[in-house]
Order: C-alpha cells, then sequence, then structure tokens
DNA sequence: ATATAACGTGTATTTTCTACACTATCATAA
DNA sequence: TTATGATAGTGTAGAAAATACACGTTATAT
C-alpha cells in the first residue's frame, strides 16, 4: 500500500472561498483562526482532508465547522503547492469557492475551536490574510469575473426574486464596470430566461420595480448547445 | 509539523494530458505501464509527488521521465480525490494538462523503469485506460473546447508556420463540427493576429497554399482588455 | 493537354452590439 | 394637495459581427 512509503505522503488540505453580495458589494467569508500557525489572524475557512472523504465531501464538512452553512454548491477552482505556503512545511491545499444568497446575517457560528467566528469581508477592502489567503482570493475572483460572461451565476446571489437592477448591480460589481441599464436589460430578457413576476418589491420609499425569478430549465435548454459556434 | 500526523497524511500524484495534432487529428500521449497496478495497461504519464517539489516542477519531472519531453507549458486542469479511483487505496492526483506541436515521432523514449513506451493515441479511439484516466482526458477534452474558443491554444499544436486549412482543420478536430472555409478566413484574419508570410507550403501535389504565422505580441495587444464587455 | 485536388475569394442578409435621454410612478415631506 | 426626490421603465438608429452560399484559379502529376 503506498500509504507506507511516507516521503511520498503529503499533507492535504482544502480551503473554501464563500462569495456573497449585500449592500451593493462583493463579499467574501473569512474565520478568524484560533490555532496555531496564524493564531488570531483572518483566513479562509479550511482544514485537512481525512483519508475517508472525498475532497468535495471534505469542503463541505469544513465549512459547516468552520461557518455552520450546509449544502453550499461549491466548485474546484484550484491546487495549491507551493513549498513556502505554509510556515510549517510542505502543505498542499485544494480551493474551493462558492456563491450564495446572503440574508442579512453577517456572523455565523462555528461549530468547531479551531475558529472563533465567521464574518463577511468586502472583497475590497480585507484585512492581511493567513498563508497564501490573498492570493487564492485573488485568484477566485478572476475566475467567477470570467464565469460571469458565460455562465448565469449572477442568480445565485440573489435572492429568489429581484429586480432588474438588482441583478445589473451583481454584474457591475463582479466585473466592475457599470453598465447602461437600457441595453443591460435588453440583453438579459433576450436570452429569455427571466420570468416576470406578477410582484413588485415592497418597503422602497420609490417607485416599485417588478419582480424577476431566474427559470433554471429555460436557461439549461436554451443554453444545451453550449454557448454557439455554427458554421 | 503536520506531517508526523499519519491520519492527514495523504498519497498524492500528478497526471499529464498531453494533446498532439497530426494527420487531421487529434492526439493524446499515454504510456504502457511497467509497475503495479495496472501494469501493461496504457495510462497517462503520472507519478507520485514528492515533498520537496512544487506541483509545477513534479509534474515537468514525470513528464520528462516517462516520455523524454521537456519544457513543456502545463496547464493544471483538476485535482481528483475520489475514494475508489486508485485500487490500493486513497490517492489524489492533480492532472495537468498541454498542447504540443508534434515532429511525426510517434513514440518516445521514456527515461524510467516505470514506463514501456509512450505512443501518441487518436482521442477518438482510446485503448482502455488505466485508474480513472478516461475521465480525465474527458475532462481535459472539454477544457479545451471550451478554451480554444476564447484563447489561440490552436496555434500550441500546430508548427509554427501554417496554411489556413491546416488551422481550420485544428478547430474543427477540437470543436467537432466543420467550418464554412470563407467565413473562418474572414474571422481569423479579422482579428489581426496572423502574419501572412512571403512563403508557400512545399512538397504538395497541387496548388500550394500561402504559410502563416500566429503573432503572439499582436495578440497580446489585442486581447489585453481581455475579450470585451463595453458598456 | 488534361485531370485532379486544394486554393482563394465576395456579397447580401440577419443578428447583435452600442450609444444615447426622457417620461412615468410612487412615497414622502412641505 | 402639491411639490420633490428617487428610481423605474422604455426605443431607435447606426455600426459591427455572423452567417449562408459557389465558383474561377493554380500547381502538380500523368
Amino acid at each position: 500500500m503506498y500509504s507506507t512509503l511516507t516521503h511520498l505522503q503529503s499533507t492535504f488540505t482544502a480551503d473554501c472561498v464563500i462569495f456573497g453580495f449585500d449592500e451593493g458589494e462583493l463579499k467574501v467569508l473569512l474565520v478568524e483562526r484560533n490555532q496555531y500557525p496564524y493564531k488570531d489572524w483572518w483566513a479562509l475557512p479550511g482544514f485537512f482532508v481525512e483519508h475517508s472523504e472525498t475532497i468535495d465531501n471534505a469542503v463541505e464538512r469544513i465549512l459547516y465547522e468552520h461557518t455552520g452553512l450546509r449544502n453550499i454548491f461549491m466548485e474546484q477552482l484550484y491546487t495549491f503547492g507551493d513549498l513556502k505556503r505554509h510556515p510549517q512545511g510542505r502543505v498542499i491545499t485544494v480551493a474551493y469557492y462558492a456563491l450564495l444568497r446572503l440574508k442579512g446575517q453577517s456572523t455565523l457560528k462555528p461549530h468547531s475551536d479551531y475558529v472563533r467566528q465567521a464574518v463577511w469581508h468586502p472583497v475590497e477592502n480585507l484585512p492581511e490574510l493567513a498563508f497564501d489567503h490573498a492570493n487564492i482570493i485573488a485568484r477566485s475572483l478572476e475566475k467567477i469575473r470570467q464565469k460571469i460572461k458565460y455562465t448565469p451565476i449572477a442568480f445565485e446571489l440573489l435572492p429568489e426574486k429581484f429586480t432588474l437592477t438588482q441583478l445589473q448591480k451583481v454584474y457591475e460589481a463582479i466585473i466592475g464596470i457599470s453598465l447602461d441599464k437600457r441595453n443591460f436589460r435588453k440583453k438579459m430578457l433576450n436570452y429569455n430566461f427571466l420570468k416576470e413576476l406578477d410582484e413588485k418589491q415592497e418597503g422602497v420609499s420609490y417607485r416599485a420595480a417588478k419582480l424577476y425569478k431566474f427559470d433554471k430549465r429555460k436557461y439549461a435548454k436554451i443554453f444545451q448547445n453550449d454557448l454557439s459556434f455554427k458554421k
């Protein structure tokens, strides 16, 4: 069995980059570490991957232990293995990312003594981070910036019912430029995967906007021949 | 030091998916294994990642040992960690891929006793493969199919000087549909990153085609504001 | 000289992208 | 009740890109 050859064994961890959208800002979930190394520092939720679990299971478990979040669909980003990324020796880490609808609560309860709290931080204003986590977040940002161009990830950040202006704000926050309202709406509505509801925004002190839903089925149908190339 | 906690140690390997293009076909480089498990089977070039090397270094070394190829730019694809992917216990593997100009030689000389030979196989007609390597190749194919849509990877598969028809064949082989000659040329030439040479094809028994070169600089300039989104 | 095999080219139509500015609606405060 | 502030909602014209489609040209081999 390979696992007896110790020079061929690696320390292997998984880290989670969880994005949320709130107050017009893109945020990322960080934990305050309660163990060495980097005790008291902010870091990504992350821990060792055990022998008995797949990587997918491991990130799910780790995210739950560190933040209380469950059933979050995460996707693998990249595996980092620089020799100096961990002060106590070579640790390979695989990073996963996810996009989340967040509902106001800005602090989450960890179920683990290894971290004290989990808090949303605006990506534009992050504290100093443990390990190479700033780099991992930067890579994740690049990834979602690319991905939003050809995949409807924006909807994962919004409540089920949203206004077109809210949707536009998400795009603007992620790609980092401001878009023309009319062109944006024309484009989005032309895709035909938005369902206009009979409801309007409530509780606003100005003209209420129509609410829309993202129609996953229609999206799947439209894009099953994934994005073009005719002849 | 973490590496003393053996239940937190993982067996970690790296595999290489090397694509080439020859005779109008996309090919992938496979090795014939000379060790258990899967002795005598075809597999991707792959081996253990050592403590002392980064993952990037490891794949470079492994590719050289298994195929004699050096200085190939590889990119990370995905990390696979299913519990059952290796018959002797849980082995995590990170897969890298690369695209290569291949120059006729269909068999390469390994510098390692672990494999007997390295041979190019058409991706449309692969032998049965060790481990989950068929799956890894399938994922790599999906990746380059996506990537060719927004990145000039086609040129990595061609000789430095090529004809427009050869270029079109690469696109057709990767995306899997046949394209209109006139539209294809119009599109490619409009990008302005192809340099028309004063040379023609030689040794063909029909009208010789003009040769072109891919101009990396121009490409970089044109696409530094990476692919669109105005307003 | 002629057969063969691939080269190289243009146009009209449709679709998508872009730029751009004003009126409508609702809630609140005067 | 009326005025104000804030955001919602809408159309069009021009430019650029994508698509469909077919035939004369050139080099080689026989």
